[in-house]
DNA sequence: GTCTATACCGAGATAGAC
DNA sequence: GTCTATCTCGGTATAGAC
């Protein structure tokens, strides 16, 4: 919120630490935020530039065009997500990794309800002007899915079981946020979360242990 | 395609004839469709005007603002909804409807696989900028959800069953489309379509049949 | 590297002739 | 009712001083 010299946008809470950061991750930061609350279309370079305390002029220091804005937004969070999937990397097995992702959606069962998506509601949108942007969206949901895979895999699931199984299990989530989404109500979340849990708990740890 | 008199847009097949349709019912089936495939914010109205062979300026005499277009729009699929909904009354049983419901889904495939749902895309683009739009939008989507929900009322569900079943229903159609249209691959939606199917055709009539 | 001023264009909307 | 010309505004992008 404050900062030590009075700049906005180019502090940042690290720990217990406030940083400096650089005003290209700040413009990356409040776009990435602005996109998800207003959407892709609806975000001038103005407001972004507003938002992280940079002259609008300044933004083209940065990124030459609106576009590449966009792509290096997509970026951070693919690499956001990988990041967090290190973490859970930790984590023993295949079947408990993907119970932490999903019991981590209560985290942002408001703000799904509020904004939609980010991933889902970036894919979209970007769906629909199409080129090279939609590819970099469907990228970032695409590291998602495979990592979804990648669990059902290390269960001992074969190719298209595990295929079905993430196909399944991502529809549900992205579905279930448009709904809390459109209607405001995160019901639709909880109740969602709460069939996967159960699902996944329920699930054989393999195929052969399947065989239904 | 063609018309008697050469005017595009104003023609269409109605059963095995040609009629003449109106100028503004042309604007609202151009914009429908411009919508579905460009998005909302990406559809000029000079677009919309292009593609019903309606000059510009002509536009402002049947819609006082480019908002009471949408709005039309959004009120002219709700009425088409409606006209569906009218002729699965004749179909006897609940489930049946409900499966009638789903097997259409097939028909959409592709139109879904290219450009997303047009109910669900317009709700999330249209949550992006709220107001009065995003309420027209919702209660599309609302319209189905209701629909699907007054339909496991009939097989005898109560109140809360009903309303976690077509939630469930609606969450996975959603989901699914999406996945497909952002990773442009029909098998997204024809196995969730095959789930579905599988998961009505196996549900108890009513809950007392249930008893889990 | 930073910022101000401004060029330029596309979009919504209006005026007014026919 | 129909259509052309045009106004206005907001948005991307650039020029160029500091």
């Amino acid at each position: 919120m404050g900062s030590p010299s009075g700049f906005l946008g180019i502090w940042m809470e690290r720990g217990r630490h406030l940083v400096r950061i650089g005003k290209r991750e700040s413009l990356i930061r409040a776009a990435d935020s602005l996109f998800h609350r207003q959407g892709l279309e609806h975000t001038s370079l103005a407001d972004i530039a507003s938002a992280a305390s940079v002259p609008l002029g300044n933004v083209y220091y940065y990124f030459k065009t609106r576009g590449d804005l966009v792509k290096a937004v997509s970026e951070n969070r693919l690499a956001g997500l990988r990041a967090r999937r290190e973490e859970w990397g930790a984590i023993a097995s295949p079947r408990e990794r993907l119970l932490a992702w999903v019991e981590n959606f209560e985290t942002y069962t408001d703000e799904c309800t509020a904004h939609g998506c980010r991933i889902g509601g970036f894919c979209q949108e970007a769906n629909k002007q199409g080129g090279a942007i939609a590819d970099e969206a469907a990228s970032v949901l695409r590291s998602t899915l495979d990592w979804i895979f990648d669990q059902f895999r290390a269960m001992g699931y074969g190719e298209r079981q595990a295929r079905e199984h993430a196909g399944r299990m991502l529809s549900a989530r992205q579905g279930s946020i448009l709904l809390s989404n459109t209607f405001k109500d995160p019901e639709y979340i909880r109740l969602e979360t709460a069939r996967l849990l159960k699902w996944l708990g329920e699930l054989p740890a393999d195929k052969k242990e399947k065989k239904k």
